[in-house]
Order: structure tokens, then sequence, then C-alpha cells
DNA sequence: ACGAGGTGTGTTATGTTATAACAAATTTAT
DNA sequence: ATAAATTTGTTATAACATAACACACCTCGT
């Protein structure tokens, strides 16, 4: 029932359009919008939204790619596969977009204990700083 | 030339349609989606989705209302006006989606001096836990 | 009073992001 | 072999957001 397509270990285990968004993914040079995604993967046969949708809810489950809520686009996570943080920490360049992840343990922990004050128990949390990069300013 | 319509300070001076927005919000118990207050404010002459954005981008501007990345809504800011945190920090609830507003300043001190360490500058950061609020975990 | 410039409003149309629903193909389990 | 589960392809539509333009209104300088 867990057996599937691909001869691979748990983590890198992939569908077939999972490879195709997260090769594209990691070829961008900036974060990349679904349809951004989809434009770049018409040629090898991906022809609908649903399609890219579903690569990148995939990809988001097994922590290989975050989404950036601020701005609706997609990259590449910068950190080895097997840390899975409670918060993602993402240091966006307003000026070239690239993008810096920071550390999600020591942050999110920081912010877990700054929450459990007003007694919230948190479980995922997302931060997006926006600014300017070391090169940029 | 900054004279105005309105006979009020300049921190509250809001538009008709500013008006009606910030007060249906105020009225809300959780968070709202634009589409949801135009439905809420269709009886009082409002009935295009360009007037609630319009409306819900100059209450972002003078810092009266927060928009939550995560779930496309708008929620009333719950600090005091004369705060203007380079973070805001809302910890949101995913059982009753109530939404508690984290000391921005400190948080903000805090995350921005982590991102140095990276040579980034951080103009604004948002921050979005997700978890239980005390009443419902 | 007049008209120029600014701001707010109403309206139509359209752009962008994301999901629902279902059938067909493929892979895995028995 | 065949049942069960997963992945895929496809169409349609939902949900979120902005562009563009005309008009009303106010205020300021003349």
């Amino acid at each position: 029932m867990l057996r599937m397509t691909e001869h691979a270990n748990e983590k890198t285990m992939l569908t077939k359009n999972e490879r195709l968004i997260l090769e594209s993914l990691s070829q961008a040079e900036t974060p990349q919008s679904a349809y951004d995604l989809l434009d770049s993967v018409r040629d090898q046969g991906i022809r609908a939204p649903a399609q890219v949708y579903r690569a990148l809810s995939g990809l988001m489950s097994k922590h290989l790619i975050h989404r950036i809520d601020s701005s609706n686009t997609y990259l590449c996570c910068q950190k080895p596969s097997h840390e899975h943080p409670n918060a993602i920490c993402l240091a966006i360049c307003d000026e070239c977009q690239q993008v810096t992840e920071l550390d999600g343990v020591r942050i999110g922990d920081q912010l877990e204990e700054y929450a459990k004050a007003s007694g919230f128990e948190s479980k995922l949390t997302s931060v997006e700083l926006r600014g300017l990069c070391a090169k940029c300013h």
C-alpha cells in the first residue's frame, strides 16, 4: 500500500508531474507563480492549472518547496530535507526577488514562546520578511 | 492641499467607503474576505469589488486593519493606532478563527536581528502563527 | 464666479489564482 | 488476473484582485 512507482527512498519519491515542477522550480532564479510554472512545463505535456497545483501541493507536503503567501509564489526549500521546522522564515528582497531561508527552528521556538504567553498553542508558523538583501542595499 | 472632506483629525480621517468597511469589519467575529465584506455592505450602496478593495487598501495604509496572507482575509488592528511596528504578528486559531495580535515591536526587532546576520535589511515583516487558541486547545 | 487640479466614487470589464468534479490511465496489492 | 488505490488529464468554475475610465465633488488660485 505504501509501495510506489519510484525506485527511491521515501523522501525523494515523487510523481512524474512533481518531478517536472520541482525541476522547473529549481532552475528558476526567483520564486515562480503557479501559472509561470505552467508556462514553463507546457512543452513537457502539462496543460492545466490543476496539474500544477496538484504537484505543488504534493511537493509542499514533502517539504521540498515553500509557498510565499505575500506574493502567491513558490520556491524550492533551501534547507536540508531532514529539517522540518515549526516555522518557515523567508527573507525576500524587494529589489532582486532573491530569497534567503532563515533558521526556522530557532525563530519558531522563539515565536512559540511568545505565543504561549497568550495561551496560544502554535503548530506551524510562517514568517516573511520584506526588505533588501545584502547585495541590493 | 492637505485639507480634506472630513472634520476630524488626521488619524481617523476616513472616506465614506472606508468607514463603511471598517464598521463592517469591526462587527465581524472573525477575519473576513473582501467578498464577504462586499456582501455585508451591499445594502449600503457598495456594489463592486473595486470599491471594497480601495477601502481596504486605504485602511491598510492607515494601519487600521491587517491582511492575513495565508487566508486572503482582513481584520481590524487590535493595537493602539499610534504603534506602527515593523512586524505584524498574528496568532490565528484554526478552530475558532479568533486572532490575537502579538507584540510586533519586540518580535520585529528580534527578527530584524536574525536577518541582519545574513546581511538582509528588513523593512516590513509579517508573522502568521497557526494553531489553537487558549479556549480551543 | 470660474476653472484647474486633486481625491473619491461608481461601473464595466478583465486579469490572476485556485479548486471541484469526473473519467481514463497507470500502478500496486491480492 | 483482477480489485484497489493512485496519478493523470480535462473541463468547468470559483475565489481573489486590479485596470481603466467617466463623473462628482471639493478646494484653491485667480
